[in-house]
Parts: C-alpha cells; structure tokens; sequence
DNA sequence: ATCAGATATAATCGCTGTCAACATTGCGAG
DNA sequence: CTCGCAATGTTGACAGCGATTATATCTGAT
C-alpha cells in the first residue's frame, strides 16, 4: 500500500520486521499504555494501535482474544510495577510507618499511572472471573495490608480494634479513597491547594486513629516520603 | 425502506404522540436510568433508547448535546436525590454521629444506585467544565461534611487535627473509600463477609479516630442507620 | 402564514469482532 | 538439506453497533 512505515522501533538484531513483526504482543503493550495515558480507557482502540505500528488490524487478535484481554494484562503489568514500588514500606518494620509508606506508595502510583490505577482498580475489568492472574494480583494486594496491620498487632502499635481482616479492609479503604478522590474529584477543589500534601495529611490522620499512640506517627518527619523523585 | 411503521398520522384525539412525543426528554432520562442499572454505563446507547422509546435515533439530540450531556443531567439528578437521603444526617445534632449517618447514607446510595454513584463520583464526567450544575452539585456534597467537621469542632467532639477544610476531605476520603473498594472490590475478597457491615465498621474506626472520645461512636448501637428501608 | 421547536431521513465515520483465504517464517523431523 | 507444520501476519470483506451531522419535514401556536 501507500507508505512502507518499515523499521524502525527497535534495533532488533538479527530478526528484521519485514512481515513477521516478532514482538508484537510486547509492542502492543507498550503502545497501549502510551495511548492509555494521553487519551483514557476510552478512547483505546485497537485498530488505532494496529494502524501505528503497522500491522494489520487483525493481526493483534493473534496475541489477545479481544481488547478487555489486552487490558486485564496492562493492568497485571501494573501490579507486578505495582508490587515494586512497595517493597520499601514491606520492609519497613515500624507497622505504623510501614502503612504510612504503603498508602503514600499507593496514591503515588494512582498520581504517576492514572489510567493504570483506574485499570487495576476500577471497575473496568469486573468480574475479573476471565482473568485469574489479575484476580490473584488483587488480592495480593490486600494481602500485604493485611500483614502490615498483623504486625501492627504483634508488636502492639496498632490498636485491636477487630479482627485482622476487617481493620486491614478498613486500612484500604482509606488508602483507597484518598487515592480515588484524589483523581476523580481533584477539580471538585475550586481553592487550590496541594492535593499531595493533602494526601498525605489524610494518610497520616486516619491511620494515627488505628494506632495505640496517634501522637508517634504525627510526629515522624515525611521521612519515608518517596514523594516527587524516586517514582520517575 | 422495509415496512411502514409509522401510520398514525390519524388526527386523533387532540394530544396525541403520534408526531410530537412531548416529553421525550423525561423519558430518555427515566429509560436511561433503567438501561443504567441493568446494563451499565458502557451498554447504555442513545440508539437504543430511541429504539425503545419509538422514536428516530436522532430525535434525542434535540434534548442532549450528546450522550455525555444525557449522563451529566442524570448526575445531577442523582445527586438532588443523594442529597434528600443525606437529610437524616444533616439533622442530627451530634457531630460525630451525624458524619457516621452522612458515611452510611453515602454507602447505602453506592450500594443502591451504584451505576448513578459512579457517574456521580467516578472519573465518566471529568473535567466537570461543561456542566456547571453537575460541578455545583459536587461542591455541595463536600460542603456537607464540611459543616460536620465545623459542628464538630464547635462542640468539642472532633478533634482538631488541622484545618476544617482538611479534615473535611479526610473524612470525605474515608467514605469514599469504603463506599468505592464496596462498589469495585467486592469480588477480590474470596471469603464471604457481609459488606454492608464490615463497611459500617470501617466508618466507625475511621470517624472514631477522629473524635475526642474515640469511645462514644464506638458504642453507640447502629441507631439511625436507615439501612434497608428507608432509600426505597 | 409564519416561525420555532420537535421529529424524521439519510448519510458519514469509526470501532469491534469474525471469517476465509493466503503469505512468510522458523524450526524440527526425517 | 529438505519438507512440512505451526505460529504469525496479511488482505479483504462483512455484520453490527454506535455517535454525530446535515437536511428536510411536520406541528402547534402566534
């Protein structure tokens, strides 16, 4: 047809891409991320992907059932990133602290992968029956709350309120909601002010509330704040 | 092309449809809530509405710009609603209990009207630029718990951890949160617990966090929780 | 008779998902 | 080394749906 696009991407050794693209899963990925994040969920269309890297519209069928196929996998990978990011509140052992980091980790990432967060915990890709991997992802998510909030317990800085599973839902939902209401209603602010710094106000409100002495955590300096550098 | 369908045109009675629907607008509205509900966002057309109603598919754009017009007016018809429910918790004088009866009210509307909840608080209708009533609407909602907050502070029962603005989106964060991890995570906790409850519980160690006697929201009895009856 | 508002018709455009060939490539078995 | 197969892409077409626009028509009230 009119134009050879040919080439290009990557310096692919020995394969050249002549008709057999070779990584066009891999690309495909890449690509929809980059259009995830300029245009939204919505405006994701496979074809548009297809048409930019060259290929036929077809062609991406070969590698995912159908365009939610392609999503659920974008959003596995946004765990597995996910997961990375929050290693350092994991290894953090002052419980309180360690939930500090996680809920900062948590709306940092909502910040930095908008569409991403939205991917992985919206309701998007739900029931998620279709997709175990991104099922499993999610509940070891919740999974790691919830030993944060049992070390807590051991170690007495968290007040036993109730049992693990409910305080490490409690836990979430606040992390979570101030995550969402950070992206979804940011605009609902007409005074401006720093949502990041509100974020972390919150943060450290409603966990301090969990805690056996709130005034501890209050005091911390942002210390474990990953804030604006590390992410990028 | 095919068939006829029309005929009509008999000059019957003098108010008659035949032409003139004369209340398509409330209709679309009142059909598209159905279609919300039992199809979600993503399956709700503007054809399809046509279609069932009996009417072109263009006629609808007589009334709404486009469908996003359709779904703002839908929101904030959600939210004059929202409101009317959030009555119970306005009038209690109790600044700690009046934020927990705002907290349940919120969740019970998400769990009751969930689609309508994310249109209203989800990221479908952002930015809010081209509709003022629907932005109006938000607005009002935080100005709610804010005056909660501001009670609170006033009678001595919240504690003032920062300013009331702060506090009130960290209440609003807390709510939200329950209310949203209820809505989009309902399904990644594999064993069975009864959410309605484990979100009252998540509210109550929340807002409790938040008071100068933690305790007395802790025992006070589930008394004004309008739960099953009143939405209805 | 006219005018504004409400509806209809027809047409454009894009996207998803499928299908039925057919071409290319790499790789393993003979 | 060659053959054949499986995976990967290509082409082209199609059915179906949906959003939106342009243009014409109807209707009721003034």
């Amino acid at each position: 047809m009119t134009g050879e696009i040919n080439m290009t991407t990557d310096s692919n050794t020995t394969t050249s891409t002549s008709y057999h693209h070779g990584n066009l899963r891999q690309e495909l990925m890449t690509l929809a991320e980059k259009h995830l994040i300029t245009g939204g969920i919505g405006e994701l269309s496979l074809r548009a992907l297809a048409r930019e890297i060259g290929v036929s519209q077809t062609a991406p069928y070969r590698h995912f059932k159908d365009k939610n196929a392609l999503l659920a996998a974008l959003a596995t990978e946004g765990f597995r990133r996910f997961f990375i990011v929050c290693e350092a509140s994991e290894n953090e052992p002052r419980a309180d602290l360690s939930l500090l980091m996680f809920g900062l980790a948590y709306v940092q990432f909502a910040k930095l992968h908008t569409e991403m967060f939205h991917l992985m915990f919206g309701p998007v890709l739900q029931p998620r029956n279709d997709y175990p991997e991104l099922f499993a992802a999610g509940r070891e998510a919740i999974y790691k709350v919830r030993a944060g909030v049992e070390r807590g317990f051991k170690t007495g800085v968290i007040r036993q309120l109730d049992d693990v599973a409910s305080m490490a839902h409690t836990v979430w939902a606040a992390v979570h909601g101030v995550a969402t209401l950070m992206l979804d209603h940011g605009d609902t602010y007409g005074y401006h002010r720093d949502l990041d710094l509100q974020a972390e106000k919150s943060l450290r409100m409603m966990i301090a509330g969990l805690c056996t002495d709130p005034s501890d955590i209050s005091k911390l300096p942002t210390a474990g704040t990953p804030a604006p550098t590390s992410a990028e």
